[in-house]
DNA sequence: TTTATTTTTTAGCCAAGGCTAAAAAATAAT
DNA sequence: ATTATTTTTTAGCCTTGGCTAAAAAATAAA
């Protein structure tokens, strides 16, 4: 059994190493959770101790493929019960995040076997990030960034990929959600801004938007 | 905001104050919660500090009124967590308490307020608990022990005393759960034993069975 | 009303998980 | 190839929430 703290570090480290490709550093761990390099050296000392992760000083963390189920599972238990907030207690999509935070911690193997059948299996959380299924299989999909699509182009909305309370309301207030159809009017080269169209309305986004945005083109 | 250890001191002090009337005592604490006096005289000036509670050296514990709402918030949380797992994830009502302690720490107004309402807000929990409304007032039941009925009186089951695996599940093993009707065919002076009738079933209890069974009687 | 027993508190220690400041290693710049 | 800068680790300290052993207070017995 691992501490709330452990759970942490673990959770932090993965998501880390999926997109810094391996090896995590102790400044990257230390931004991520806003805590200080000195703690995280110490703590990731001790989950090398624990065999979840593998770690060379001054090289830097990367999970075991222990470690990997582990945080696998809490990322498995953090967005099934997203999934409940939002489609059970109609939480909105904004709201979530904090809650599933503590939830994710909550020990029981049974309530979140019961809780996924509950909910129908999803394979998706509210934002659109992939659930993995009880063996830690993340279902594979081809999304793009809305930034990535070219003019007269249009796509899906499947996800998001920063879920900060102000980026999913900006949305909310564009109409647009998981599902939504996008087309691309234009595009500035300049700035990488575009002009898209949603349902009726046509409106102006930044490239900072649109690189938060991932669409499916068929 | 209060520490995990912090809410379950201030719980358990709830529950004995109700049964032992008025002012706990460090022993008690201690004994509930598994722990050394030494430690519960540590929190309990600590609790004090905050005034979470009233304690007179020597004396005891008891709570405030902030203390008893503290403490009347986890309580509800607790017994709707409860009800959850029973009536919608389908767990049997001797394999939830567990995680409702976990669940009962997970801090959000808004989540235990549509929980409720998802819920169609109940008044007890699947032990038959009365659970406190939003404003912290019980329901007030008039209940009394099966042990407390006459030979050919009868009663409703209503809940359990003791909750613990092991009598809950005779209980099952008997046919015996909440709404059940309860002939008492017989009553032994000498042990407070019974012989009692559950549907069609005849059987025998021990006093230490029927004095842990409520029920109503009209 | 002393004496014995039980209950409670105090004192001192420990582990987990933080922090700051200083040292050391790695990396970048001259 | 040095020197400067950045990153990381170490050393030492703090708080929380435990523990044991000894002291003190309250209660029960003689
Ligand atoms: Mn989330
Ligand atoms: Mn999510
Ligand atoms: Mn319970
Ligand atoms: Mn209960």
């Amino acid at each position: 059994m691992y501490s709330l703290a452990e759970e942490n570090y673990i959770k932090t480290i993965f998501h880390l190493q999926q997109t810094k490709k391996g090896v995590v550093s102790t400044n990257a761990i230390a931004e991520s959770m806003d805590t200080k390099a000195s703690s995280v050296t110490d703590m990731v000392q001790k989950l090398s101790e624990k065999k979840v992760l593998s770690y060379v000083k001054y090289k830097g963390a990367q999970l075991t493929e222990e470690g990997k189920k582990i945080a696998t599972r809490i990322v498995r238990k953090h967005r099934l019960w997203e999934v409940f907030l939002v489609d059970k207690l109609e939480f909105h999509w904004d709201e979530v995040h904090e809650i599933a935070e503590q939830l994710e911690h909550i020990h029981s193997t049974e309530l979140i076997k019961r809780l996924d059948k509950f909910l129908g299996s999803p394979a998706f959380d509210p934002h659109g990030d992939p659930i993995p299924d009880e063996h830690g299989n993340f279902v594979k999909t081809e999304k793009k960034l809305l930034s990535q699509l070219h003019k007269s182009q249009f796509g899906i909305c499947v996800g998001v990929k920063e879920s900060s309370t102000e980026y999913l309301q900006y949305l909310d207030k564009k109409k647009i959600s998981i599902g939504t159809k996008i087309n691309v009017l234009g595009k500035e080269f300049f700035d990488g801004s575009m002009v898209i169209e949603v349902g009726t309305n046509q409106f102006f986004v930044s490239k900072k938007i649109a690189d938060n945005l991932y669409v499916q083109t068929l």
